[in-house]
DNA sequence: GTCATCATGTAAGCCGTTACATGATTGC
DNA sequence: GCAATCATGTAACGGCTTACATGATGAC
């Protein structure tokens, strides 16, 4: 997981560690703090895995791509600040590889075991790297999960009637969370599906009908990279 | 956590250890299927630690307390036929003693380190084996933090304009949860605060007003072992 | 020159998991 | 008698944490 969200950065950007870090709780918001004592040891498995490589700090080879965020284009004014002095030696800069990128592919789309909250978001926070049928099957896989979950909670709810108030609450809280997860999820999963009907792809389950309400989907479309 | 949640259970009722792994999955919720590869070396620690006494089962000390679900009256049941028959061998049933219930205490109530969900889901769903101070001081706590998570994350939207469209959709949806989630701790903290002004205790901070409009709140007083 | 912050790393440990191994009880 | 389930346990490992150790850079 950690791995997943470390090769996900990197794709926009080379990046040091201690800056992955920052991006991870400000940006992501998942690893609300990552210790170094997980940070550093993943990026080292990464390096020997031949995902990332490390780049002496130099600006030669530097993009700054404009991908980025605010953050980021601060985060690379700085880098440019450092450049023009001297390599900030002690900076271990990280760049993705091609076998990174194959690496990050294969994570990002692959069965996730208990596809919990966490991992869930993580991959979404990601789905632009996904291609559209992957994105697709990330959006419904989750959605089966709540709704198995919201079937059990159910049955529990009617099975035995008498918790006690405060479990009480707490289920019906939670319930009414997943549902509203739920018809989240189908907003998002709608405009893919509309995203779809837009492209002629080698897909038949067009659904023509249906596009109309999609101006309040929860995806906002005059984003970039999509 | 999970010897919270195990003594938790205990206090209502002897159980044994896959009965335990039943409930947590059914009832609480949380640790959707425990592996028995840390439930009984939790046991085994909370027998050695004398939090819990294994009690070779026949049902002379059984008290089959009313306190239970449906569920629960169901494994009783279940228990009485045993007894009436043999032993069932191989079956350890646990029972908390003294020191067990001193200790659930003091993990119910101890400052938990990072207060997530699953966390406070579980001290929640145990929150009538706390005084009333300490419910109310862990429904505080709890909404304290996600104050803080809010805050942090309107702090970025605010911020770095330019997020991808699904990252952005998962952000607005998480803030959206969060602060759902801050409204229904208010409805907690408001009905623990009016059961606080029905008690004339040791409590001056009555807030007089405001217990009009408890009818609605989540915790429903008809429960029980309130 | 010293203090806060940036920056990288190691070691020990916690808390859970999966996989494996074993045996009793119940239903058919 | 045989399979499904109940029931307990061990071993190895995974992924993260905290605590510790070290040093460079920048601000004043």
């Amino acid at each position: 997981m950690l791995e997943l969200a470390i090769l996900g950065l990197l794709e926009d950007q080379e990046l040091h560690g201690y800056e992955i870090r920052k991006r991870l709780r400000d940006e992501l918001g998942f690893f609300s703090n990552v210790s170094f004592g997980s940070l550093y040891p993943a990026l080292s498995r990464l390096e020997r895995s031949g995902a990332v490589e490390a780049i002496d700090a130099d600006g030669a080879d530097t993009p700054v791509p404009m991908t980025g965020s605010l953050s980021g284009e601060r985060a690379a004014m700085r880098s440019t600040r450092t450049t023009a002095g001297r390599g900030r030696r002690g900076r271990k800069v990280y760049r993705i590889t091609d076998e990174g990128r194959r690496q990050f592919a294969e994570l990002l789309d692959r069965e996730p075991g208990p596809d919990d909250a966490r991992s869930f978001g993580l991959r979404l926070a990601f789905a632009r790297y996904l291609p559209p049928q992957a994105r697709l099957r990330l959006l419904e896989r989750r959605r089966t999960q709540l709704e198995e979950r919201l079937r059990r909670a159910r049955a529990v709810q009617a099975g035995s009637a008498r918790l006690d108030p405060y479990t009480r609450s707490l289920m019906e809280h939670t319930t009414e969370s997943t549902e509203r997860d739920i018809s989240w999820l189908d907003r998002l999963i709608d405009a893919e599906r509309s995203r779809f009907a837009a492209t002629p792809a080698a897909n038949h389950t067009v659904r023509a009908a249906g596009a109309a309400d999609l101006s309040a989907a929860a995806v906002h479309t005059e984003g970039d990279t999509l």
